[in-house]
DNA sequence: AGTAGTTAGTTAAGCGCTTAATCTTAAAAA
DNA sequence: TTTTTAAGATTAAGCGCTTAACTAACTACT
């Protein structure tokens, strides 16, 4: 059997709370019975119980993290970097893919109250906001990850989309592109931001985004497909096109170069995100990137704070993306 | 405060039993009870502590997964046909990302056996086995996924790396390669099964692999790059690759285009996952796809088994893989 | 020597549940 | 009517910890 606290204790002939007391560092004991009552912990290779600290500590030092997909790259790369925080700062994690279905929301925020889930991490829009409440009614801290809503009370932790649309589209003037497009995802907030910042970029420079060459689209390989074979069956097309995630801008490449235009030469691309697709597409994608050590950073910092002094400060934390540049983007600035 | 079963039981006139008994369905309960103890149970909006019934119940009904890299696309599928699994038979999933390092999976198993998790599913190759003796020691049902080890005393679940290998190989032959070479991971030992399995194809037809088309590689994108180079730098080149996997195919489909060659007119190519690499690349790669639906089932049902009966039964399950078809390999047979 | 202060450790009361043992009542059997 | 039996509910112990309150033994100081 498991050796409990007690037996530890009376192996080491103290008492359970001085064992308790070793094990947390907490209250006064001598380095003699410390040593000693450390040394027998390590030989019968005890281990405390989480789940009755819990009980009584009133922490379980575990966090829920919900997901729309972990198989979607980005978010996984979102789940790693909470992940690998969390581990830092001795927090587990319950990841919870909510499928973008508002249901599974539910059910998982309802595990995650039962389970007593110290925070909760929320990297998806969500739907019903029903949920969120129960969550504050608890008084369990909730940080929105990546995503911007203001009808839930909580804390936020994001990536500047304007700023990121907007640095996408001073790259692309810079380079000399005046005949632009963006393959958007109007449905989610970010998308909207994103373009909103494109637009600001180009308005600036007296340039005007023809809303023909504004493809509106969802996050999925078949419809990513339709709008970019739309994109590339209008007559004028434009010369480079900022698209709303790398996703996309690789489906992208792939049906433009099908029509057989090159990249960038014919056609140049520049995503969002910056995950392995960027990486491995050719030519190479220049993308923007999200700064996801950063925001998980950030997320974990508030979020403990929150959790410490159990109340949500409210604060909204928006990290600048930044560009990384590849080979998908033609310079015509000397061209002309 | 959070209302917990002595409110419940107070607001209803019935002792704290009655409540746990409607609660978890068990020992006799009038309907009226019941029903009024569902109903204040509802009103109060009463979720009961996990942690305090885990610590009764002696089950957390949390299982700890433990992934070398949620950010790789096929584990970040692994982890969520888990999860999702998970879900619907109750069960939270604490995801552990080891990043293939031995003093993670350490820290992780230390982690978990504090949590209390009923059980492990490690869907990474172990490279110290001393955790896991603790495991076993503490009776925590353990499985691999996805990867076999024999040393470690527990469940298998897997893929039937040589099966793929060899579906791989025979559908080559069968479509007219005769000179045929792989880019494998022989470092892991899924990476040496399909190698055997492949070799095995070709010997039945009497075609040998030779060894100077067999490149050692592991699954990062510059080393994938540098095998792929390697492999388009030889003199007499191969019609026709098997890889180790998606991203290291998609790699060598874009080096190869670089390089002028067309796919699959000038090189076929066939991967292994089947992931979204596959799905997105142009053109569409061939590959063999493990049935990861399937096997989270299968290892889920054997943990549960191995949990409730509290012994590991050491079985060793393995699921066939499966091709799927695309574009990425030409038929050679006619022309012959 | 007498009192206060420190230090090291102990006692005991919970935390919110589950469950075996027990009790109460009313219906069925004798 | 008395005895069984079963259904429905209660009591109370205990899961493995944390922590406030307390005690005992020193040390320091007037």
């Amino acid at each position: 059997m498991k050796p409990t606290i007690y037996d530890v204790a009376k192996e080491a002939g103290v008492s359970i709370a001085t064992v308790s007391k070793v094990l947390n560092n907490t209250g006064r004991i001598s380095e003699k019975t410390r040593k000693k009552v450390l040394e027998i912990i390590n030989r019968m290779d005890y281990h405390p119980s989480g789940v009755a600290a819990a009980l009584t500590g009133k922490k379980t030092f575990t966090i829920g993290v919900l997901v729309p997909d972990i198989a979607n790259t980005f978010f996984a790369e979102v789940a790693r970097a909470l992940e690998n925080k969390a581990r830092e700062m001795g927090y587990a994690i319950i990841l919870c893919a909510t499928d973008y279905k508002s249901e599974r929301e539910r059910e998982y925020l309802d595990l995650l109250l039962k389970k007593q889930v110290d925070g909760v991490i929320m990297a998806t829009e969500p739907n019903d906001l029903e949920p969120f409440r129960k969550l504050s009614e608890r008084q369990v801290p909730l940080l929105l990850f990546s995503v911007d809503q203001l009808s839930v009370a909580s804390n936020v932790v994001t990536t500047d989309n304007v700023r990121g649309g907007y640095i996408a589209g001073q790259y692309l003037v810079k380079k000399g592109h005046r005949r632009l497009g963006m393959i958007v995802e109007r449905k989610r907030q970010s998308g909207r931001a994103r373009l909103s910042g494109f637009q600001q970029a180009l308005a600036e420079e007296g340039i005007d985004l023809e809303e023909r060459f504004i493809i509106d689209t969802r996050s999925t390989i078949t419809e990513a497909r339709q709008a970019a074979q739309h994109l590339l069956s209008l007559d004028e097309k434009p010369t480079a096109v900022f698209t709303a995630n790398d996703l996309i801008a690789v489906i992208l490449i792939n049906e433009a170069r099908k029509a057989g235009l090159r990249i960038p030469e014919d056609l140049s691309v520049i995503g969002f995100d910056n995950t392995i697709h960027a990486e491995i597409v050719d030519p190479g994608l220049t993308t923007i990137a999200q700064p996801i050590e950063e925001l998980a950073s950030y997320a974990f910092h508030q979020l403990l704070q929150s959790i410490e002094r159990s109340t949500m400060a409210g604060h909204r934390i928006m990290l600048s993306p930044e560009l990384i540049e590849r080979a998908s983007v033609l310079d015509l600035s000397n061209t002309k």
